[in-house]
DNA sequence: TCGTGGTTACAAAAAGGTGCGTAATTTACT
DNA sequence: AGTAAATTACGCACCTTTTTGTAACCACGA
């Protein structure tokens, strides 16, 4: 997702969440102050690269802070910003909003929504 | 984004909703019945490709209802579902948290939210 | 011949993984 | 005493995988 297309604003948030790791690492982050290693722990599938390059996609938006402490070794240490903390429950409502249409509109899952009129 | 990592449905809800398309696709969607094509001159950058595998996706995750009218040319006709129509809401959320931080946080955008210590 | 809503095959672009290098200090051997 | 890891949070280069674009084709009726 390389470029907008439009400038709305819909498109730009997207643009940040989109993907597999921004929400889960904003709620790992959600608990406290994570350093990158926890941050790797919590879900060990993602590779370094990955994480160091959505983090810092998170912090250009606003959503995270780094705060690096000099001296070997590295320590860096990351925290949502108010932002960040008002983006969560806009996340968790996404969440339930999902486990919600499970039970009542997605059960036929496989059977596509399509209807043949004629 | 291939395959879930986790059982969260965090991740689950993003897997539909990531990229530039699905947002766009639901915002025009809730003015109302839109047939194929309509969307096409909606956003004219889609490829009708990605155009029919979003909308699939869409479909499949329960979001909107596919109606075919037989005969030709063909016709057929895109809605949001129920689920679909609860969705709305919540985008809108999003879009409007990064309205707001866009003035409050992000105002130096570009500058990294890195601090250092020590 | 055009228009509709697709599908399929091929090609280009983007995303993502792997492994190596780096820094300064501590701990672990020899 | 001297050397060898190990530690942390990356950056970089190379390579594979996934995503997306392009173009061609299909059906049929006006």
């Amino acid at each position: 997702m390389k470029k907008l297309v439009s400038r709305c604003p819909i498109e730009e948030v997207m643009q940040v969440l989109s993907g597999r790791w921004p929400t889960l690492l904003i709620y790992y982050l959600k608990d406290g102050t994570k350093r990158f290693s926890d941050l790797r722990r919590d879900n060990p599938t993602i590779s370094h690269k990955m994480l160091t390059f959505e983090l810092r996609k998170l912090e250009d938006a606003g959503v995270v802070t780094r705060t690096e402490f000099g001296g070997y070794p590295l320590r860096v240490e990351y925290d949502l910003t108010p932002a960040g903390l008002r983006l969560v429950p806009l996340i968790d409502a996404l969440g339930e909003w999902w486990e919600g249409t499970g039970d009542s509109d997605r059960v036929d899952a496989g059977a596509l929504q399509t209807t043949f009129v004629e």
